[in-house]
RNA sequence: UCCGCGGUAGCUCAGUGGUAGAGCGAUCGACUGUUAAUCGAUUGGUCGUAGGUUCGAGCCCUACCCGCGGAGCCA
């Protein structure tokens, strides 16, 4: 293994970070006490390093050998890639090491790389030089079958798998989208705080948070009011952040904790406020296509519904419509029913693309929605709804800019007064129609992925029943 | 909160009243192209908890705990 082996680990981190986070590896000495090795390499670019050795720095993620050449699996944090060693190519004690390696042991690897078309990646490492970092034992997920509980019970180490690695890397490239996407069109990030006095919409449950036995908080289930705010201050606003909802939900479509994103814009009406969603989520499913590729094959994702989406034209109909096609479909409903999760999933399974469901009865809808001006009984609302059965993305309405007609309605609701007098006060000075959406971030991940359930897209999912990790 | 299903080895499960099982994992060995490798050996148990019925309970009964799926609500 020659004199390289023990300094690897007295690399500053910070150093190390920056290293293998440069796109474009500079060929330089590295740090002082890196003279004697060769340049780290992060997997995801070994590709640009074919015909070089080079050190990778990461955890065996499996394993395989026979009596005379050994394969490892490797992963670094940003991909995986195998290591061959023949044993005529290593010493003794080397191949020795490499065979009897465990389980997410942490290494740093020197080897050659090199094209070879067995390789998933293309690429493979032949392997010359080993340092174990820290041996493991008893590593718990073993490359066998595990069912969904003792995955989440180990959520913490779970997440180095190969399946949440991918929905991660994918999430990571959407929280990216989301703030190119309104960046560029000139919103400002508008942060809703997570404490909040009142229900924004008075009828889902809240989590109380006691203020030191004086006062009661509540974690908030929406930023949308204070995004209101944020518009008439700031022209185009949105918040991206966790969201609480005290449902005691126990399905596929719920979490206790997730992560809404809701735009608000000043001087927006109904229309534009689809065009703008329709906009939005083209332009994040695109941006998946277009930079996670590799994750969504590794999670066997069939991409043509993602594919259409990515081209917008996204169908509308109204709720009137909705409940025709329902009725088509042998699930009739009365109007000013709500709809459920079997009619959302018919709905849904009708296009390749989301689907808008709009202008809703008024009595079904949050008291802030704005009535049409021909027909009260409706409001300037929209739903959209994922396909293959991932249920709503997005709540989206016009909001009542009309002092009097809100005073009423947070009245007829029964709200307290007191909590929405800043509400009102939006109204009382410099009104104007204003319009804005709620987009759950994991609902569209899982859809994107392709996922069962939505406690896999999210790093420590937060539900019912499980508080642990 | 309601409805349905489940809890047996580290993991995934079989076991309908008579000595507690399999596969995988792990450990050791064989094997030069494996991708959840293959082959051989070894290792493995408070059958969710408590009580009851029975000569005898993983199995039947009661209560409770925990998990999974769905509904409602929503994103």
């Amino acid at each position: 293994m020659g004199p390289r082996t023990c300094e690897l680990l007295k690399l500053p981190p910070l150093t190390g970070l920056l290293q293998i986070s440069h796109q474009n590896y500079p060929k330089r000495a590295l740090t002082p006490c890196l003279i004697d090795s060769y340049m780290v390499v992060s997997i995801e670019h070994l590709q640009q390093h074919i015909g070089e050795t080079v050190d990778v720095q990461g955890w065996l993620a499996g394993s395989r050998s026979s009596g005379k050449i050994a394969f490892l699996g490797l992963r670094d944090g940003s991909g995986f890639v195998q290591g061959v060693l023949a044993k005529t190519d290593v010493d003794e004690e080397t191949f020795r090491i490499a065979r009897s390696l465990t389980q997410e042991s942490s290494v740093v690897v020197t080897g050659t790389v090199r094209a070879d078309e067995r390789a998933p990646s293309g690429v493979e490492l032949g392997v010359t030089g080993l340092k174990v970092v820290a041996e493991t034992e008893g590593y718990p997920i073993t490359p066998k079958a595990h069912g969904v509980d003792f995955l989440m019970e180990h959520r913490h180490l779970y997440l180095r798998h190969r399946g949440p690695w991918a929905i991660m890397r994918i999430r990571d490239e959407l929280e990216r989208a989301v703030h190119d996407f309104f960046g560029e069109r000139g919103f400002v990030r508008f942060d809703a705080p997570f404490f909040t006095p009142n229900a924004a919409e008075g009828t889902t449950n809240l989590f109380e948070i006691d203020l030191f036995g004086e006062d009661t908080a509540y974690l908030s289930q929406s930023g949308q009011l204070y995004a209101e705010a944020g518009a008439l201050a700031l022209g185009k606003v949105y918040t991206f952040g966790p969201t609480f909802r005290a449902e005691k939900s126990k399905t596929r479509k719920h979490l206790l904790e997730f992560w809404m994103i809701e735009p608000e814009v000043a001087y927006l009406e109904h229309e534009g406020n689809m065009r703008l969603q329709e906009e939005f989520v083209a332009y994040l499913v695109g941006r998946a296509l277009e930079n996670r590729r590799v994750e969504l094959e590794m999670l066997e994702r069939d991409t043509r519904s993602l594919e259409a989406t990515a081209q917008g034209g996204f169908p509308r109909l109204t709720y009137d419509e909705a409940l025709s096609k329902l009725a088509e479909h042998g699930e009739a409903l009365t109007w000013g029913d709500d709809l459920g999760a079997p009619h959302e999933t018919i709905l849904g399974g009708l296009y390749d693309r989301p689907v808008f469901v709009h202008s809703w009865p008024t009595k079904t809808k949050a008291f802030y929605m704005q009535p049409f001006e021909s027909d009260p009984t409706r409001v300037k609302c929209d739903d959209l709804i994922a396909p293959e059965g991932y249920g709503e993305l997005i709540g989206g309405s016009e909001r009542i800019y009309d002092y009097a007609l809100l005073k009423s309605r947070i009245e007829a609701h029964g709200l307290p007064q007191e909590a929405f007098a800043w509400y009102l006060d939006l109204r009382r000075y410099g009104s104007v129609p204003h319009s804005g959406f709620g987009l759950g971030f994991e609902r569209l991940l899982a859809w994107i992925t392709g996922v069962h359930h939505l406690r896999e897209v999210i790093p420590f999912p937060r539900l019912l029943t499980r508080m642990y990790p």
